[in-house]
DNA sequence: ATGGCATTTCAATAAGTTTTGAAAATTCAG
DNA sequence: CTGAATTTTCAAAACTTATTGAAATGCCAT
């Protein structure tokens, strides 16, 4: 397979990724252009490759800016400003997971906490469901959070290797 | 709280939810109701509790039951179908990340096998930096891909206990 | 301070997704 | 079989989210 195509694909297949993951297809597509680029691009480099608008291109590095997947870099000379993806996988990850993490679960959790005092008949069918649901979401999510906690703190080997060790 | 407060803002918190992980508002909604709800419900009792169309019911019931978080049971005597959602958390969670990985993860992997075939000068930066990037998002994948299935098989207090073993 | 390039904003529009509800199909008791 | 109850389908409408592009703002060398 030719360069030219293989980049088409996985540009457009990373675009697509991202929708199954709250991420949207340019945010995601912009992200897979950086990936795969050995230089840094500037707003316009992504908007001509990728046949953007200059809205469209603007809000979405700046989104990946701030999920702390792309990095702003100054050229010496040039006046404009140029962007970098951070190419290692495992720090990619780390850094999703810590961002989601601090949006979704840890509201999440919030509101269980907050869920769990409901009043009422203890003996009630209704409560008590309510109230084990409830818990059983609090205990599984502080386990998740534990756990993730060390995975973005973790550093790749020692992790996979411990991984590897535990799960044979 | 009061039972009836609590329930709306679980359900409709769930539903917000869903809509940050490629589930639809309705389907999370649904999905919550059965959770807390101690016996089984029907379809119109759902339409009902929820306020939504009979076929937007129909189609987000079906969708549960096939991510396998709801059965359908028979009530003797009922002519119509009633549906549980399964209530052990860790059950929903491994099932979501079995189905999730079958229908995301195995094929992006499959396609990266594709695009690490790409022809052309292994001196070029362009086609450097793309195979380095594919290979990276490979080897982490299939690590994934290990990770995950060791946990979807696992049982839930082994997999806890040693993780925190690990984890400290 | 000014002019010119660069960046950001945002209202209008387009694209995509979800929901509705009525009609069609299916099921099953009698 | 028949027909009433139940479930499924699907085109149209409502709603949500993403994209555009022109105008406003910011930035900096002269």
């Amino acid at each position: 397979m030719k360069l030219a195509e293989a980049k088409q694909q996985f540009i457009s297949s990373w675009g697509a990724f991202g929708t199954h993951w709250g991420i949207n297809r340019t945010m995601a597509q912009i992200h897979a252009l950086l990936l795969i680029s050995p230089d840094p691009l500037s707003q316009d480099d992504i908007m001509e490759e990728l046949s953007v608008s200059r809205g469209n291109a603007n809000m979405n590095i700046r989104e990946l800016v701030d999920w702390g997947l792309v990095d702003r870099v100054i050229i010496p000379g040039e006046r404009k400003e140029f962007f970098v993806a951070e190419k290692d996988i495992w720090k990619v990850a780390t850094q999703i997971v810590h961002e989601r993490k601090k949006r979704e679960l840890n509201p999440m959790l919030k509101l269980m906490d907050n869920l769990s005092e409901v009043e009422g008949d203890k003996k009630d069918k209704h409560i008590r469901q309510f109230t084990e649901t409830i818990d059983g979401i609090k205990r599984f999510g502080h386990s998740a959070d534990k756990m993730l906690d060390t995975l973005v703190k973790a550093d790749e080997n020692w992790f996979i290797g411990n991984l590897m060790k535990l799960f044979k």
